[in-house]
DNA sequence: ACAACCGATAGCCACATGGTTATCAATAAT
DNA sequence: ATTATTGATAACCATGTGGCTATCGGTTGT
């Protein structure tokens, strides 16, 4: 089964990628062109991580004319806030256990 | 430059990794073997993926024995919150709630 | 002492992934 | 009309990654 936690650690995961996100996060919308310019790899290169962010819903594009305008969509991190709580949880839970215990041996 | 955001995200990127940490966060420590009879991979896969967990600093080891008891560090989420707390504005009350949770797991 | 078990490591292999250049359709500029 | 620009796609290549089996040192059980 594909999770979303698993698109969205995977389509993070690779640094460029991220940077791009960042850089969209940061400045708001940007042409594919404006974003090349400026992530140290070829244009191809970055419609191809942009596809991947796209299809993880991390962000959307815009036609006008000739160019595509991409940017942000962070509520798409939103299951990976919730897989932190999650998974943080559990270890906060077990704590509380552990001080309620250690309160009981020594009063 | 390899930051904690970028080993963070690629140690979870993985399912089978991440599933390991997710069993360890709920189920709480387990020795390699115990890891390995639930994972559906080898031995030497789970050993592997253990040690990029550590690496990433989610997991600790402890020996006693032959075997080896694997727990869980869930504050060594703590960049990724920080990661998402500045690029992501609109979830500030969940990742508010997820940093106070944090903070009060390691205070 | 010997056998069985645990877990880490080495060596290998298949496939995924990130990068490149070349190219094409669509649009804008001259 | 011709040329230049934009961005997506195709084809290819090098490297990374996750999986396996084999093995070995260390530890426990018989």
């Amino acid at each position: 089964m594909r999770t979303a936690a698993d698109t969205l650690f995977k389509s993070l995961a690779d640094p460029t990628r991220r940077a791009l996100f960042e850089r969209l996060s940061r400045d708001g919308e940007q042409t594919v062109r404006m974003l090349t310019d400026t992530s140290g790899v070829s244009q191809p290169a970055v419609s191809k991580h942009l596809g991947v962010l796209k299809h993880a819903g991390l962000v959307r594009s815009r036609h006008t004319g000739r160019e595509t305008h991409y940017s942000a969509q962070p509520r798409a991190l939103a299951p990976l806030i919730d897989w932190m709580n999650f998974y943080s949880r559990f270890w906060h839970n077990r704590l509380d256990r552990l001080e309620d215990l250690l309160k009981r041996m020594d009063p």
